[in-house]
DNA sequence: AGATTATGTGTAAACGTTTACATTTCTAAC
DNA sequence: GTTAGAAATGTAAACGTTTACACATAATCT
């Protein structure tokens, strides 16, 4: 169908090495040779093949990028971040999301084997195991937002403790005692770690530890807003919610308004992530700040790094640093 | 560095081609041998070289997708619908972004040569000529956005143009005489669209077409600030502002509301594209909603429609229906 | 002039698969 | 006990590159 260097050869009467030669720049060839390789190749609108390519020089230039899944702000800064860093170095990106279940990723694995030349994966769902035993050894992995205890790749993640802590902190700080809690899905690594947060912050805070506080919520929009419904129902009212990310904070800010309920006077929200839409809410929601994009950067960049000294590369973790911004929604504006 | 068929052939002291034949299921392989090669692969962690197998097979089961840039809502959503619709019909997904200049998209499309069955090319900036001559030939292409009246490929756009009419049209009807837009960038594509139909309505509409009420603008929240700050200064006022962006709206409501202006009561305002903040402002935005997750969805069924049928396959354009979504900001809530 | 080195080019193997074809072995019908 | 056909397996070429090696030829140094 397309053109190969074969044809491009025949056409300048020259050996495939030599047109290989002159494409790449790679060892000697006279000028005039070179000429007629470069106008044959033009004429015959030959682009090398990248799998062929990729077979002879065992590497790809790409880098596989495993997520959960695509929904939301997350994680298409996630991937602008990565795209962005890639693309400097000359790398692009192979793409593959919903790995939910072992056989998907396997399946993913499988189709990124020989095609990358090394891999960012990202699983904040705990299944440690599964992801151990599926790894491959053969190439530099980055773990993003992993729970695993396992010290044989580098890992990425975000420092959803202490972003945690201190968002409750600047609470307890402002005077509440009783905090509530909207929490992020058991399972989920993320969710974990702010959980833990808030837990130390209201001890060491000396706030009220009142466990009818903490809600269950799974990130949603709909869970923020049930949590709420709930919270009002009980005896014991906090006078600040802390959600476990925006999209629950914003469906917590709905249910409180629904309820006839002044934020922040009545009660003060904060969320975390700070996705775009908490500056545009009125009021304005205070969050935990996090990089996203820089995330994905910094994944690449270790990858990259990884890929290019290869054995005497020593495995890293990284915390990202989180920074809490406050707005209205919070009553310290 | 990782198992190679032949290293599984040897442990089950059989053929390569036996082993092919077992793992693809193609072929009879007697029950004895088949487990004995189950057994060496799995002993071996054996996972396919994709690559390998790609030189071999001539498909790659990989989609190309070349996006201008990665920067908000819309490319996130363009990629999940791609992503889904790929995953079901067992592709993958190669992302390539900032193709903006001519060497650029040769170098993504070299990238791709070889790795994708099928390329989904975006690129609303008008350069058609340089479009035509780099996409290859030898595969199936779907344009997105693109502005190309060449017959030669399968195109895939959102109606801008009726979104825009339709839109400037209930404003009219609601009574609007003198409605300011801010426009996008002038190479861009849609936004010569979306400027088309404002400017028919307002003719078809019977409302006043008022060159000083066509403000510049190019998609970004700053400029729809700035060309408010603008249009407020003038003589003639508008009583409603149609943004040809969600983004431009955004910064338009702020410029109203640091002008003291009330919306929708003294001037109604709405935009394009419905991106999920719509929802959430105060008052929230009246707007032209796009299902752009099923703009990408559909863009891959075409393409791998395309692929399928490779030859006889016909061209066809397709516009991706609008729908005008009332909120407050237009007053008509 | 002869020895050495540098330059230019070709040959062929290698990368990891799949698969057309060839070969062997088995099954069953006569 | 042949023989025809099917079933199981192996052989080797093909996919499109790169590159180690070999081999000329030309340039440079004693």
């Amino acid at each position: 169908m397309s053109t190969t260097i074969k044809e491009v050869a025949n056409r300048a009467r020259v050996s495939t090495a030599t047109v290989s030669r002159v494409l790449n720049n790679s060892g000697p060839v006279d000028d005039d040779t070179r000429r007629l390789v470069r106008e044959a190749a033009r004429e015959l609108r030959y682009v090398p093949n990248a799998i062929g390519r990729s077979l002879s020089t065992r590497k790809s230039d790409a880098i596989g990028l495993l997520l959960p899944d695509l929904y939301g702000e997350f994680f298409s800064e996630v991937i602008r971040g990565a795209d962005q860093y890639a693309q400097q170095n000359k790398y692009h990106l192979l793409v593959s999301s919903s790995h939910n279940n072992r056989n998907e990723i396997e399946d993913a694995l499988q189709m990124m084997r020989g095609r990358v030349d090394g891999l960012i994966v990202m699983s904040p769902h705990i299944e440690a195991d599964t992801l151990d035993e599926n790894l491959p050894r053969s190439m530099p992995v980055v773990l993003m937002n992993c729970f695993i205890e396992n010290d044989s790749f580098d890992s990425l993640n975000i420092d959803n403790y202490s972003g945690a802590y201190q968002m409750v902190m600047h609470l307890v700080e402002h005077g509440h005692k009783r905090i509530a809690m909207i929490k992020g899905p058991e399972r989920n690594y993320d969710a974990r770690e702010r959980w833990r947060g808030y837990n130390d912050a209201i001890r060491e805070g000396h706030a009220l530890a009142i466990p009818s506080l903490e809600m269950k919520g799974n990130f949603s929009e709909a869970s923020g807003y049930d949590a709420v419904r709930t919270l009002l129902n009980q005896n014991t009212k906090p006078t600040a919610i802390f959600a476990a990310n925006d999209s629950m904070a914003i469906g917590a800010l709905s249910a409180l308004r629904d309820s006839g309920i002044r934020v922040p006077e009545e009660i003060a929200l904060a969320g975390f992530d700070d996705i775009p839409i908490a500056h545009y809410l009125t009021p304005s929601l205070t969050s935990v700040h996090i990089d996203i994009s820089k995330l994905g950067g910094m994944a690449i960049e270790k990858l990259i790094h990884s890929i290019r000294l290869k054995n005497e590369h020593k495995k890293e973790r990284v915390l990202l640093p989180t920074s809490v911004v406050i707005r209205e929604s919070c009553g310290n504006h």
